[in-house]
DNA sequence: ATTACTAAATGAATGACGTTCATTTACTAG
DNA sequence: CTAGTAAATGAACGTCATTCATTTAGTAAT
């Protein structure tokens, strides 16, 4: 992957101290993860991280080729947070219960990241391939067919992207307003799921979880 | 739900036929889904809807408060593709296959209108409730308890939103790249999956639909 | 027919944005 | 002291969605 070298063979520069600047990597993710903890994801707008860093929004350019390299940025570190220290310490269940509902929860304030990460590549992210090998030898532990272990952990991250999304919503999203009457089972389904006092999409993600878990268990195939 | 009547009692306009005008609903929401489904939605703007139509971009605002109100008419739209018929002729385990598998195949294709749905109350789409009532009676009729259903279905659908996100991911996504190495469990599952020769999304959402029907049935309690 | 009313279309303008680029600034190495 | 260069600047651009004053053209009432 190396251009050829220099033709003169003369030593090039070697250590290149950092060349001043006030911006670097670091200090623009985390400038703009602070915008959109503060203000969402319309907050984060060239302009405003530029202004919160007191430099001109041109000035990112030379640091970041696009703003959806700037989400990547902070998708990485919003991905940090979710914790897989399970699978080293119980069992594989357990584990996935627990991973599971710290991915939603941190998603749940970060629903405009999804549509980007579901389509990400997950090679220029270190600490997210090491997340997936810490849930990939939880399978392995649990003696799983190598062949099934990526579609799992694909089919419970694709539950826990929609689940996120999901409890964005306004929680009277069922609510069928002038069109009720003639939707019955529909109707009845809705005010016995009130009746229990549940949040919908929380009770939905727990119901959901439990299910694609305890399925994922009862059909798999040990090697 | 009526306006209090005119003071005078005077009969006001009756009829009001259609008042001329090159535009409405139906027109501009076909024309939209056009562009759509020849370009993708980066081709779906406004001016290339008043293009389509022969029209000026404003006068679009006659009809449509706003592009997010034309995107909830082309899901509309695109909602009623979904086959939920099943439900009325299978037993529900197989008609839950079938209306998911015609789901997320639908939105494959309107990946952008999912986070749009995930938070629209569905309400205004009398079609979309149709549906809604299609499934819940196939879980009424066999038999389960009033409120697991909304739970059920939410779940399901949240899985086939992030499914169909996951389905338009380029299919490299896993490659571990330049950061292999350290990555044994993950990069061994990732080998066996690809060895199956499956499509890594198809697959995954064959075993997770699969997983999460099983579970769901496996754990529901009969009314 | 003339008049009044009104839905609907126009085209120019606005305001956010993301992004580019020629130029300047200021640090570093030889 | 002299290049060389990373980084910042500020003025543009282009693309959008959206607004608004104005015009156009049907319809209903006198």
């Amino acid at each position: 992957m190396q251009e050829s070298a220099t033709p003169g063979g003369a030593p090039r520069r070697r250590v290149g101290r950092p060349r001043s600047g006030v911006l670097d990597r670091e200090l623009i993710a985390r400038a703009s993860l602070k915008l959109v903890t503060s203000g969402g994801y319309t907050a984060l707008t060239m302009s405003a991280v530029a202004k919160a860093l007191g430099v001109s929004p041109s000035a990112l350019y030379n640091h970041v080729e696009s703003k959806q390299e700037l989400m990547q940025w902070i998708q990485e570190i919003v991905m940090d947070g979710v914790d897989s220290s399970a699978f080293a310490t119980h069992p594989l269940e357990q584990a996935l219960l627990r991973w599971a509902a710290s991915y939603r929860d941190i998603f749940v304030d970060h629903a405009p990241l999804i549509p980007l990460i579901a389509v990400l590549p997950v090679s220029g992210s270190p600490r997210t391939l090491q997340m997936y090998e810490e849930v990939a030898a939880g399978f392995t532990r649990a003696g799983w067919k190598q062949s099934q272990i990526i579609p799992s952990i694909v089919a419970i991250e694709s539950f826990i992207f929609g689940s996120a999304l999901d409890a964005t919503a306004p929680l009277d999203i069922f609510d069928p307003g002038a069109n009720a009457g003639n939707i019955p089972h529909f109707e009845g389904a809705l005010a016995a799921q009130r009746a229990t006092g549940n949040n919908s999409a929380e009770d939905a993600f727990i119901t959901g979880l439990r299910a694609m878990i305890t399925g994922l268990l009862a059909n798999a195939e040990l090697d």
